[in-house]
Formats: structure tokens, C-alpha cells, sequence
DNA sequence: AACACGGGGTG
DNA sequence: CACCCAGTGTT
């Protein structure tokens, strides 16, 4: 059988491509955010903030941003940085792989390209931590080429310019999406426009009660013809998230408790927190807490409280007890585990449930 | 309590 | 290719 030619018949669009482009560069040059990041077009500052973008919003990247900035000013700080550092200023970002692949990324711009950031999209991709979009994102903001991206805010805008009602996630809706992405990119200006579209979703296509009357494209959009606007892209279907119990133990010695690392990959990887473990089907809170606290050469345990910490596919419910160091244990003192006061304890890259049992204790 | 948000990894 | 994994802030 032999393929016919053009595009499928849902790619065409139903009007010229090149006035989506006119009207968002016009309402951007007008009602554009002023961002840090988009005060330079230097590759390292705009990927920096793409990947802190991922999965966070503006409003919480900004500080972290600037001090990382402040710190890191170009990839060949961030190479030579030790990782521990990097994890530090990430810490509370959330999505710690993320840091992981920056430093990787990092190191490798520098050993592999001598400090200078691919400007293809193949080259880019290879870099841990960087997919299409955010490829496309680096193509288009700091080396101007006419790459399309498809983040959270433009997948949006998307569904409803087209009137999209297949779930978006879908790989069919997926290959659609970047297929529109691509024939509405400009070849004129893609460094403002890709920051215009995202401006667009961020700011007036938003997720509920999106700004009709004042979007430029209102008179091109499909779902608000249809009366579908709010109702678009579809929700995915939600899954139930288990509850998790867990225990973890404020062991003091003297002024000091007792804190470790995690594994650097999994979850919360490279994040410091207090000893913990999960409460064992069928056994209580108070007899997991002294048993953890016996291992680690502990003994009265008190509880002092609990604290709930929402995670992507589970919800904790974290028991606190505190205990007094009464003996020597083989708690290993290296690297991994140390004894700390308050104020390095603050200083600390603890993750955010036991960031919130630390002011327990303190309130208390 | 529900939702939003890209990339990596596995089978 | 389809599915799973992963943290925090906002609403």
C-alpha cells in the first residue's frame, strides 16, 4: 500500500500558522514576565532554569536561581563543584535527580565540549536531565533556532488552540502535540517565542479559569469556540496513593542528634535526614522506634509528635520519638552519619518531611 | 484534598 | 511502546 503524501489529516491547521507567532510576539512584547533568566541568552543560565522549571513553578525557582547562580556563575563552577554542594542549594527543589543530572551534565559540557553547550538537538538530548523539550527550549532561547517545545504551559495552550479532547498524555495526542508545536514555531524570533507561548499558559491559558477575553488568540482558538476552554486537556485519570507509616528517631547526645545520608540514587537521593523505618505491618509506631533506637545504641523513647509529608505516589504519615545516646553502637561515624547541633542541623540539606519534624521539635 | 509539573528507566 | 517513578507549592 503506498503512504500517501502529506501530513495526517489532523495536523492541518485550521488557519496560517504564522499569525499564531504575530499575535504572541505582539501580547509578549507588551505583557511579557520580566524573569532573571531571561535577562541573558547565555545557554548555561537558560538550561539552568529550564531544569529547575521542570516540575516547579516560577515563584519557588527565582530564589533558589540566584543563589545558585551566586555560587555556580558558569558550568565550569558547577563541573568542579563537589556533588554534596550542588544537593545543598537544590535542597527543597524537590525531584533530586534532577541535581544529579545537572552536575553530570555539567561535567560532561565541560570534558566533552570543552565548556560550551551543544547547539543541536541531538547533542543537547545526550545530556543527562535534558529531553526534546527542554532541548527545544535551549535551541530556541539562547541559540535562536526555530525548535519547538512542549512543556506543561505550551501542551496547554496546545489542547485548547486545537480543541484537543484526547487524553494529551496519550502517545497519539503526544505525536500530535509536537507536531503542532513544530509547524506553529516561527522561523523569525524563536528566542521570543518560545518565551512568549509559555507566558501565554502561565499567565492567561492557566489550568482553571483560563483569561479568554484577554488572550491574543482567543479568535483562533478551537476549544473556546466550542465552549471547551475550561474544560480542557482532559484530566488523566488519578490513581489512589497509599499511605505509608514510618517512625523517626531524634536521637540525642548531649546538645547533638544524630543524622545520615541517603543513597544518592532513589528517593530524595543525597538528602540528609534523621534515622528512620518503616512501622511493619501488624507492629506499632512506639515498638519500631525502640527497636531502631536499640540498634543505634539508644534507649528512651518518648514520642513527641508527628508530621504528614504529600509525595508524588504516596502520602507519609512520619511518627516522631526522640531517645537518649546511652552506649556505644556501631552507628558508623564517617561520611554518612554524623552528629550535629542546631544550628548545623538548620544549615543541613534535610529533605522536607523531616525539615518539618526539626521545627516540631523546636516549637516544642 | 486535588492538581500541576519533564525526564529517566524498565519490560 | 506503554508504563512506572518522582517532591513541592498552589488552589
Amino acid at each position: 500500500m503506498a503512504k500517501s503524501p502529506g501530513p495526517p489529516a489532523k495536523t492541518l491547521l485550521p488557519f496560517d500558522p504564522s499569525e499564531v507567532a504575530r499575535r504572541l510576539l505582539s501580547w509578549y512584547g507588551a505583557a511579557g514576565r520580566d524573569l532573571p533568566w531571561r535577562r541573558s541568552r547565555d545557554p548555561y543560565r537558560i538550561w539552568l532554569s529550564e531544569v529547575m522549571l521542570q516540575q516547579t513553578t516560577v515563584e519557588a525557582v527565582i530564589p533558589y536561581f540566584e543563589r545558585f547562580l551566586a555560587v555556580f556563575p558558569d558550568v565550569e563552577r558547577l563541573a568542579a563543584a563537589p556533588l554534596d554542594e550542588v544537593i545543598g542549594l537544590w535542597a527543597g527543589l524537590g525531584y533530586y535527580s534532577r541535581a544529579r543530572n545537572l552536575h553530570a551534565a555539567a561535567r560532561r559540557v565541560v570534558e566533552e565540549h570543552g565548556g560550551c553547550f551543544p547547539d543541536f538537538l541531538e547533542g543537547l538530548m545526550a545530556l543527562p536531565g535534558i529531553g526534546r523539550s527542554t532541548a527545544g527550549a535551549i535551541l530556541s532561547i539562547a541559540f535562536d533556532q526555530p525548535a519547538p517545545i512542549l512543556d506543561g504551559n505550551v501542551r496547554r495552550v496546545l489542547c485548547r488552540l486545537f480543541a484537543l479532547e484526547d487524553n494529551p498524555r496519550s502517545s497519539g495526542a503526544e505525536k500530535l502535540l509536537w507536531a503542532w508545536a513544530g509547524k506553529l514555531t516561527p522561523d523569525e524570533r524563536p528566542h521570543d517565542y518560545a518565551p512568549a507561548i509559555m507566558d501565554l499558559g502561565a499567565t492567561l491559558c492557566t489550568p482553571r479559569r483560563p483569561d479568554c477575553p484577554r488572550c491574543p488568540l482567543a479568535e483562533l482558538c478551537r476549544a473556546r469556540a466550542l465552549g471547551l476552554a475550561e474544560r480542557l486537556p482532559v484530566a488523566a485519570s488519578k490513581k489512589a496513593v497509599p499511605e505509608v507509616l514510618r517512625v523517626a528517631l531524634l536521637l540525642r547526645r548531649g546538645a547533638e542528634l544524630l543524622v545520615c545520608r541517603r543513597p544518592y540514587r532513589g528517593l530524595l537521593g543525597g538528602l540528609w535526614e534523621f534515622p528512620d523505618a518503616e512501622v511493619p505491618a501488624g507492629a506499632s509506631p512506639e515498638a519500631t522506634a525502640a527497636a531502631l533506637a536499640a540498634r543505634l545504641g539508644g534507649a528512651e523513647v518518648h514520642g513527641v509528635g508527628a508530621v504528614r509529608h504529600a509525595y508524588s505516589h504516596f502520602r507519609l504519615d512520619l511518627r516522631l520519638y526522640r531517645a537518649e545516646f546511652v552506649a556505644a553502637s556501631s552507628v558508623a561515624e564517617g561520611e554518612d552519619c554524623r552528629w550535629l547541633a542546631a544550628p548545623a542541623l538548620a544549615r543541613l540539606a534535610l529533605h522536607g518531611a523531616h525539615k518539618k519534624a526539626l521545627r516540631l521539635l523546636d516549637a516544642g
